[in-house]
DNA sequence: CTAATTTAGCAGAGG
DNA sequence: GCTAAATTAG
């Protein structure tokens, strides 16, 4: 232990031999926060704490088996193997498999994905009659979840005049009924969504104080990650869990919060250190990862966000290149800059593929880069996107599967009655979903019952689903016996599927083949690994699990020398040699969507931030003039973001038309493009008197380790108070007259021009501050 | 009820 | 430019 301990520096040491108490550690990008939490969970273990007794908890299955494996490699496998580490959303999921009947869930419950959630709305909304132009199954969608994330229940919401009144105004007053059915239509198919993982979960503690109890005495030390990125739901978790014995670790940095779109709410770290007695504060601010002119970028694009904490990150390591800016004509230029420059320094510098990451905001970027790099033979993965289990052949398996282990689920059971084609359309399918409802079973008992139940589907009809019910029982059979990948290799063949998927002999159809052959292959994997685990359960239910959770499937499979393609969300985390940051065009980073608010557009800045700090020793910032979307060519302008840095960080490359003196991107790429045809945008403005604060060298810092600062100073100063112009997108300019509740539940009285006096929720209200 | 064709929505990020 | 849903013809 000493010997690892020893690697530590004197501001990383302390957190690391912090036992006991509410701690909170402000961890700049690139400061080792990774590296404390590893060694402070393998020093409790040092100083007799049982593994068993030791919570973890990460944003990703990634950061999980990362951390996980780091331990393992000081503490050994054996022990490392009983710490509870893993996902907010995994590690309640099994809790909830074993404590889920209190609440009527079986503990087989199914985990439905947005897909199923949405496609559930979607007849909901069908069914009660709705007109879907208004009542958008995506819009409604969003709407609940983020209920379900502030744990405004059904019953809470028909408590609450205030959210009624918002659906209405936005001409969705059947809101609150979509959401009663939507949550007992999941109930009744015994399937949770996401969100559900997380409310259940505060549920059943709140509802049952000796679970509660139970689970407090258990997890003795908890430590979160990235607490910056928690929602409210997450946040009450922690603090039940928490309450008890107060060994609380909270890791994070408000300058990487990016997730505020899907609930994560940044006051859970800024007010930490009110929520618990005598919270030790640390604080990491040197940068071991990136060069000086890097951390020096970074820092300068940051200091345009008004909210943030008092935080100065700095670096002792070398100078390094200045961040390199280049303009292309299109999109298509840029990932042949990409793909030239990598291969340039592949030769030049000796650097491997593995070296360089490109990174964009939006997935649909990864197309152009993809196409350069495969001309130029350079290996890459992309990360993200559509991801493996959620491609249609992939969830026709597995909705087999999730069917077999809960006949209850609706969602499943839809996608399969009728693929491979059974003669059973939507007429059919439309009235068992009505009989079922009507009946108050599930539509698996109504086909087991058909014959006899008052049903309008002909004998002929009805002999189908008596087959598709023998057939999934048939199923239920073998499971009993069978492991997950014995099952589904004779799913796949008896089912039709695999008939189904060769009928064509189309490239797309082979492709299927494979995916499903990859899913046998990994589902084989999975039962394999899991012999060796004594306490092994159901190899199938905890196979559906992991798909349904997963992030990353493929995590280390194939050549792992290979270019990194992903967004700025999954590299968070993450650092690369080389990074290129491409796209950074207004209306696409910035994205368009984020431009109506300032904190949405601080929110954009601090994922710039992001980007900027995953490089070590080079990043690249490209744009282009034009670019395809939506399968249109459309005028792009260089992104804001490219201005706010000092130029005393960044190298601006000569401009397109003068490449060809550089021969490594001469003819071949721009050579059908004749000068003349080049047309220039304005360039970039560059800012020339007002500079922002220089970076400052650490000499003239505090010293580290004690600089434990006032975090109450410089905090959201942006808030709104009584007296400011707000500008509501409906209502039009008001003036704030009364700010009153707390938290989440702070609401506003707003004087509008249009529409008088409203009481309005803020988490709810789309205000832009005027003055 | 199925297959072929058209149309709509997308691409804002993820467990 | 692609996919999934909706519509239409058979």
């Amino acid at each position: 232990m000493e010997k690892y301990l020893s690697q530590l520096n004197d501001a990383q040491l302390a957190p690391t031999l912090q036992k006991d108490g509410p701690m909170i550690v402000i961890a700049g990008a690139g400061s080792g926060k990774t590296r404390v939490l590893t060694y402070r969970i393998a020093y409790l273990m040092s100083q007799g704490v049982d593994p068993f007794n030791i919570l973890s908890l990460t944003f990703t299955n990634k950061a999980a088996k990362e951390m996980k494996g780091r331990i393992a490699k000081i503490v050994g496998d054996g022990e490392a193997k009983n710490l509870w580490m893993g996902t907010f959303h995994s590690v309640f999921a099994k809790i909830l498999r074993f404590e889920g009947h209190h609440l009527g869930f079986p503990s087989n419950f199914t985990i439905y994905d947005t897909q199923d959630s949405q496609k559930l709305l979607g007849s909901i909304i069908k069914e009660m009659g709705l007109d879907k132009e208004i009542y958008k199954t995506k819009q409604i969608y969003s709407r609940i979840s983020s209920y379900k994330n502030s744990l405004i229940t059904v019953k809470a919401y028909f408590r609450n005049p205030e959210l009624m009144e918002a659906d209405a105004m936005a001409r969705r007053p059947k809101t609150g009924e979509i959401y009663q059915e939507y949550v007992d239509r999941c109930f009744k198919a015994g399937a949770m969504d996401f969100d559900d993982l997380l409310l259940r979960t505060n549920e059943l503690l709140t509802r049952f104080p000796n679970v509660l109890a139970q689970y407090q005495d258990k997890f003795r030390y908890i430590l979160v990650d990235e607490y910056q990125d928690t929602n409210h739901s997450q946040y009450l978790i922690v603090r039940a869990l928490a309450d008890r014995f107060q060994n609380i670790c909270v890791v994070g940095d408000d300058a990487q919060s990016i997730y505020a779109f899907r609930g994560a709410n940044i006051n859970n770290i800024l007010n930490f250190q009110k929520d618990y007695d005598d919270v030790k504060l640390f604080r990491l601010e040197q940068n071991y990862r990136s060069t000086k002119n890097i951390v020096g970028a970074a820092n300068s694009v940051i200091e345009h966000n008004k909210t943030k904490l008092d935080k100065i990150v700095w670096t002792a390591n070398d100078i390094g290149e200045k961040v390199k800016v280049h303009r292309s004509l299109t999109d298509g230029d840029e990932g042949r800059y990409v793909a030239s420059t990598i291969w340039d320094n592949k030769m030049n510098n000796q650097l491997i593929n593995s070296d360089f990451a490109v990174l964009y905001r939006t997935n649909a970027q990864s197309r152009a880069i993809e196409d350069a790099l495969r001309k130029r033979d350079i290996p890459y993965r992309v990360y993200g996107g559509l991801s493996f289990y959620q491609r249609k052949e992939i969830k026709d398996v597995t909705a087999y599967l999730r069917l077999v282990l809960n006949p209850a689920d609706e969602e499943a059971l839809k996608r399969v009655i009728n693929y491979p084609g059974r003669g059973i359309g939507q007429t059919t399918i439309d009235r068992l979903v009505v009989a079922a409802n009507g009946y108050g079973k599930t539509i698996f008992e109504v086909l087991k019952n058909i014959d006899n139940l008052e049903i309008n589907i002909n004998s002929g009809t009805k002999n189908k689903l008596k087959d598709f019910v023998v057939l999934i029982e048939s199923y239920q059979i073998m499971n009993q016996t069978a492991n997950a990948f014995e099952l589904a290799e004779h799913v796949v063949k008896s089912s039709g599927l695999i008939n189904e998927f060769n009928k064509d002999g189309t490239p797309e159809g082979v492709a299927r083949l494979e995916n499903v052959q990859e899913l046998l292959n990994g589902i084989k994997d999975f039962v394999e690994g899991q012999i060796e685990l004594a306490d092994a359960g159901d190899s199938l239910a905890e196979f559906l699990e992991d798909v349904a959770l997963a992030t990353d499937l493929d995590g280390d499979k194939g050549d792992p020398n290979h270019v990194a393609l992903m967004t700025i969300h999954l590299a968070k985390g993450l650092e690369f040699n080389h990074v290129f940051i491409v796209g950074l065009e207004e209306d696409l980073f910035p994205s368009a969507m984020s431009m109506n608010t300032r904190s949405e557009l601080e929110e954009e800045r601090r994922l710039f931030y992001v980007a900027l700090t995953r490089a070590e020793k080079q990043a690249y910032l490209t744009y282009a003039l034009s670019r395809y979307r939506w399968g249109k060519l459309i005028d792009a302008e260089p992104s804001r973001f490219i201005e706010e840095i000092d130029d005393e960080y960044l190298d601006i490359l000569t401009p397109v038309n003068d490449r060809r003196q550089n021969p490594m991107l001469s003819a071949d790429i721009f050579g059908d493009i004749e000068p003349s045809q080049i047309r220039f945008k304005k360039p970039i403005k560059r800012k020339s008197e007002v500079k922002p604060p220089k970076f400052i060298p650490p000499a003239k810092l505090k010293p580290i380790g004690k600089s434990i600062g006032n975090p109450d100073v410089n905090l959201f100063d942006g808030k709104l108070t009584v007296g400011n112009i707000v500008e509501h997108s409906r209502f039009g300019k008001g003036e704030v007259l009364k700010i009153e509740g707390v938290g989440t539940d702070t609401k506003a009285e707003i004087n509008f021009e249009h529409g008088g006096v409203k009481k309005l929720l803020l988490r709810f209200a789309k205000l832009d501050v005027l003055g």
